[in-house]
DNA sequence: TTATCATTTCGACTATCGCCGAATCATGGA
DNA sequence: TCCATGATTCGGCGATAGTCGAAATGATAA
């Protein structure tokens, strides 16, 4: 059931334009950002990035809502976080080596708050 | 040029045969799997097995190297790796709320190193 | 070399995806 | 109400991906 899903996600971001709008959603963080705006900002047709940006809301990834004339979208984070934790379960067979990399990976996405004391 | 191979890399994982194949790769480590193997414990035909782990090694995830009669496939990790990594850059736009979990998920991945003490 | 087994490639059919122009829907302002 | 604007849906065509049976390839052992 959780394989459905994950296929439906991948498949979202296994397009060039999709990849781009989802990338730039994530890195627009909370407050996202208008479909108006996202189209010109990736130069690419209103209609079709409508219809992508469906493809990526259907698939859980991204989410829209109305604001005024505007429909402001922005990345789904929880359900790209399962999506992760779905491709890395189970990944390391029990060699620390292969798994320690997909570490450092996580931890290099330090953000602001890296220091714990 | 790295956008590129990481919608490759996602096509290649949307599908549902191929995912499996991958997965079950992913599981089996460093020593990997037989053909002939991977398509009995899958239930698929040999050859649209062969077909998809060609898509899966022309994309980076999968080898192949022979052993005797048979072709042994195992994961890439390294590639893996980085794909999550393209996946996740820049995620938390300031934000630490978002990145959390993100670590979370890989520190579960915690194989049999985990104990830093 | 010849037989045999594991895997891959070939060929053709079907189904689905992607894109574009045009029409439609939703909202805000005159 | 009527118009302007932002966004989405609809219709179609062309291109691509997926599957399977059948044939070919590659490797091994006698």
């Amino acid at each position: 059931m959780e394989m459905k899903s994950a296929v439906a996600a991948l498949a979202a971001l296994a397009h060039e334009g999709r990849l781009n709008a989802f990338r730039l959603l994530v890195r627009a963080g909370r407050p996202g950002l208008p479909a108006g705006e996202l189209a010109r900002r990736l130069n690419v047709p209103p209609n079709t990035l409508s219809g992508n940006l469906t493809i990526l809301s259907h698939a859980g990834l991204v989410e829209g809502r109305r604001a005024g004339k505007s429909v402001i979208y922005s990345a789904r984070y929880g359900d790209m976080t399962r999506l992760l934790q779905f491709l890395m379960e189970d990944c390391c067979a029990g060699s620390s080596d292969i798994c320690a990399p997909l570490r450092d990976v996580a931890l290099a996405c330090a953000c602001e708050e890296t220091e714990p004391s």
